[in-house]
DNA sequence: TAATAATGTTAACCTAGATTAACTATTTTA
DNA sequence: TAAAATAGTTAATCTAGGTTAACATTATTA
């Protein structure tokens, strides 16, 4: 029942492109699949096959890629992490949507799926009713951290700001 | 003054380990890190040739390697972000410590620095005084989900946990 | 001090994942 | 339906980051 076969971050993220372009016009082609992810199509033609034989997709020539069911599973697994990054960033920590979006697109393939769970709570958490409060607390704690020039987070923050430029591989 | 230049994931840690074995030894020689990172001699080989190549280090043959300013200042960077990482995933998110050190030994690589800062603000609104009984708070949340069998968190939690395992690089 | 052990590099090779150029096959359209 | 446009693959090449085997150099110790 449970996948154990570890794919790539780099096949991970073909997978659920894939996914969700099905999701978004009914089809994934490979040149559908270069556009998004922004590689050229030979690239395309290699993912394709390395996840064909690991019998994640099908690939009928000239009219899309489709998810098996196996395959499909995983996308949505791969899918489910995202979507946890992606809203913590945003919703909690207040990343803005492209970065975040960045941020998520790596992190979702190194995380574990403990850490994830957890994180997933904590948005839970965040998001209870009985915590209605909490977010607009923390945006304030943040507030007065910016204000307050001895603040130990802001001078630390000048420590770990230093290179805001990062690879997507 | 600020370092523009993008190392790999590879690149920097390597460099974090040669600071904390620095810190924690007094030295470091290729040796060392080929244990501490498990990997075979001639790797620390060539990833000491680029570290060079790009001036973060030096080497003193049979005695030590050594971070030049600027490369101890990429390392302090890459450690800040690491320690930020496991502090948040052990302290708020209750994540075991072997299993804490693996994530964010592959998340700090990858995180934005904007990313990260906002979740010191949140290691450190969950640590300040004022908000003493947030983390008991949240850790009673997480123990009423799980015995609440129609719990959303609980049931997403099957979705996103099929696959424990994931690569080191 | 000579033999041995430890340290480190070089060379040859491997895999993953990308690129461009050249090509084939299909679909569209005039 | 023939010509043109689009879709996709193959082949050759590149880079990063590993491996093992063989070798050179330095340090240790008997």
């Amino acid at each position: 029942m449970t996948e154990k076969k570890i794919l790539t971050p780099s096949l991970e993220h073909y997978l659920r492109t894939i996914h969700e372009l099905e999701k978004e016009k009914g089809y994934a082609r490979v040149t559908d699949v270069a556009d998004k992810l922004k590689v050229a199509k030979p690239a395309v033609s290699n993912a394709l096959k390395k996840l064909i034989a690991n019998k994640l997709v099908d690939h009928k020539i000239y009219e899309s890629i489709f998810l098996t069911k196996k395959g499909e599973e995983q996308a949505i697994n791969v899918s489910g992490k995202f979507s946890i990054l992606v809203n913590f960033l945003i919703e909690i920590l207040g990343i803005d949507e492209e970065k975040a979006f960045l941020d998520a697109c790596l992190i979702e393939h190194y995380i574990s799926p403990t850490s994830l769970n957890r994180f997933l709570d904590l948005l839970r958490f965040f998001e209870s009713k009985e915590n209605s409060e909490l977010l607009e607390l923390f945006k304030k704690y943040q507030r007065d951290c910016e204000s307050d020039d001895n603040c130990p987070t802001c001078s630390f923050h000048c420590e770990v700001s230093t290179n805001e430029e990062y690879r997507l591989t």
